[in-house]
DNA sequence: ATGGTTTTTACTGCGTC
DNA sequence: GACGCGGTAAAAACCAT
């Protein structure tokens, strides 16, 4: 396959411009001078732990296009020679009868000609098609990489990911908007960003059982390590949401460390676990949030809150 | 399909402002 | 009385087999 053709948005961006960021900006939030860096793949302050890529989130339209003469002048990506192979939609086909255009049968030498043809069109109309794929497959990656405020490393992980599956032959039978969603939930579950499915299902366009099948699918055949979420990598996330002061949050990361050596963790979902640490880390510090307000920005009931932080504080011996 | 586990939904009672 | 909280039962969702 032609490698080099496919060049894509991301490849072209990370020469110019490197993602690792190491320029010290100050906070906006507490306005703390060069305190701002790349943590684990998300922009914070290591002064107060607020979220500072949230206030970059990339709002604009997308850039994916419904039309084909607008894919024709919005593409960024394949082979530059696809005017010439390809046209318009107006592509012929190879007859598959050995005859010539008066109906007659061709002789052997022909017949053989006419094959390599045949098998050379088919060649290029199949990367061709793997090409447009991948196009759009970028694009869905990139549009909801913005919409969930995930930085540029996870898109890169993600389309790294896609196009392996594109290549294991994963693809057939399933979307390209499934698979696409699903390697982004991959790729930022690994880089220690993970999102919860139903944050996916707000951004993507295709059901959530459909990408999350998927994503199982990719992460088995393309043998994947992706440990279980650990609660504490939803922590920062939640606490900006909630506007937490800095001893609050480090008390419930402490809450959440407890915990997983009492072995709390196991089976329990993850946000459902950060939620409640934040909880008990609010009480136990007097300054309270209510379980509503929590189960809101987190996403899960307050039952499960309740349920959990009563675990946390007995295995942090507070109760 | 099945069974076990976890989460959610819905409802109830209690205390407080 | 509204609100936050805790508890419970039953339903739903999830996961491995």
């Amino acid at each position: 396959m032609s490698r080099p053709n496919l060049q894509t948005r991301d490849r072209q961006r990370t020469e110019t411009e490197p993602a690792e960021r190491t320029d010290r900006r100050s906070c906006p939030d507490c306005g703390a001078e060069g305190s701002v860096v790349e943590d684990g793949g998300e922009t914070v302050c290591r002064n107060c732990d607020a979220v500072v890529e949230e206030d970059v989130v990339d709002r604009g339209p997308e850039w994916r296009s419904f039309s084909h003469d607008e894919k024709r002048q919005k593409s960024r990506v394949g082979a530059p020679t696809t005017d010439m192979l390809h046209d318009r939609g107006l592509s012929s086909v190879i007859d598959w009868r050995d005859q010539d255009a008066g109906g007659r049968s061709l002789s052997t030498r022909k017949r053989q000609q006419m094959q390599r043809l045949r098998t050379w069109d088919e060649r290029f109309r199949s990367q061709d098609a793997q090409d447009r794929n991948l196009k759009q497959a970028l694009g869905e990656i990139d549009r909801m990489a913005s919409a969930l405020g995930l930085p540029e490393t996870v898109r890169e992980t993600a389309s790294v990911i896609y196009r392996r599956a594109l290549e294991a032959e994963l693809l057939p039978g399933r979307s390209i908007e499934g698979m696409a969603t699903g390697a982004l939930y991959a790729a930022a579950r690994q880089a220690g960003v993970p999102r919860t499915l139903d944050e996916f299902e707000t951004v993507s366009r295709v059901e959530q059982k459909e990408f999350a099948r998927a994503y199982r699918y990719v992460a088995r055949e393309l043998g994947l390590a992706v440990e279980p979420a650990d609660p504490l990598e939803y922590l920062p996330r939640l606490a900006s949401q909630l506007g937490l002061e800095e001893a609050v949050r480090q008390r419930a990361a402490e809450l959440l460390a407890d915990g997983k050596a009492a072995g709390v963790h196991s089976g329990k979902s993850p946000v459902g676990l950060a939620a409640a640490s934040i909880y008990a880390a609010s009480v136990l510090d007097g300054r309270k949030i209510t379980q509503g307000e929590i189960a809101a920005v987190a996403d899960v009931s307050e039952v499960t809150i309740r349920n959990r932080y009563r675990e946390l504080l007995k295995a942090a011996g507070e109760w």
